[in-house]
DNA sequence: AATGGGACCTGCGCGC
DNA sequence: TGCGCGCAGGTCCCAT
């Protein structure tokens, strides 16, 4: 699921409802989820603890318990957060002070859990590049200049420009009418200009609709978001291109799947 | 150094 | 209806 867009929108509704909450208690069906410390040291860790600060860092979710003390969950491919009664389903739950619970969702059990003295130790997001939403068209433009990868496979890159994921980036390069198999430093000026421009609206009409709910994703609440109705080309391989009306292909680049129109992408 | 494939997991939709 | 296959929003690891 959950790109830039999605992580927000789970952390907006966080902050809400379990800023000051305590965690009472914690259970958890599939232990390999936690990541560090141990599953007993992880439990142990958290229980008693009181939500200061919902954060989110690119794709990730940092949950500061005390100022030594973050619980980080990356969701992975197919992980969500469901906050109200316990569900069947929940591959952990967080029991909360108010009476409700906090789900992690996870069909694929891709996800990762971590309890850290500080989340700016973790090697992934040290390594993070700026985020889609903030970086300047001029830092944008120094990234693609020297490089010869795909633009598709780039913008996938979180070490060089983090948050976008398969679903934005297929969209960014549609409304751009640029090629995904186009070489990174082979953008023109205003190829570039138009690509940023599409890259901060995109996520941020995103972020207004609540999300893209394609397969998985959910919201706190357990509700769809409303972007995956407004999506051009995600998904969408033999379907008529939204402005030429030719069918859209599908290829795949970086080991993903790509959708996009070989006529109006240059 | 860059690229491609597989691994991690589960579940869904499709075609036969 | 039942089954096997391909595929899925992310990231890491390995071989070439």
């Amino acid at each position: 699921m959950p790109e830039l867009p999605e992580v927000e929108t789970i952390r907006r509704e966080l902050v809400r409802k379990i800023t000051n909450k305590k965690i009472v208690n914690f259970k958890i069906t599939k232990p390999k989820l936690i990541k560090e410390p141990s599953v007993s040291e992880f439990k142990k860790g958290v229980i008693g603890e009181r939500v200061k600060e919902v954060s989110r860092k690119a794709k990730l979710l940092t949950i500061k318990l005390k100022e030594d003390k973050f619980l980080i969950i990356h969701l992975k491919i197919a992980g969500w957060l469901l906050y109200g009664e316990e569900d069947p389903r929940a591959r952990a739950v967080f029991y909360l002070s108010d009476g409700k619970v906090l789900n992690y969702m996870d069909s694929r059990v891709l996800g990762e859990l971590r309890l850290c003295k500080n989340y700016k130790d973790l090697n992934f997001i040290k390594k993070l590049g700026p985020e889609a939403l903030d970086i300047s068209l001029s830092k944008f433009r120094e990234l693609l200049i020297s490089r010869k990868a795909k633009i598709k496979v780039l913008l996938l890159d979180q070490t060089l420009i983090s948050g976008l994921g398969n679903i934005y980036a297929q969209e960014v390069l549609f409304l751009s009418k640029i090629n995904p198999q186009r070489a990174a430093n082979s953008l023109s000026q205003k190829e570039t200009r138009l690509l940023h421009g599409k890259i901060v609206s995109i996520l941020k009409e995103a972020i207004k609709h609540k999300g893209s709910s394609v397969d998985t994703y959910r919201d706190l609440g357990g509700d769809r978001g409303g972007m995956e109705k407004r999506l051009k080309v995600y998904g969408r391989k033999d379907k008529k291109c939204y402005f030429c009306k030719r069918p859209l292909k599908k290829i795949s680049l970086g080991g993903r799947g790509n959708c996009f129109c070989p006529h109006c992408q240059k």
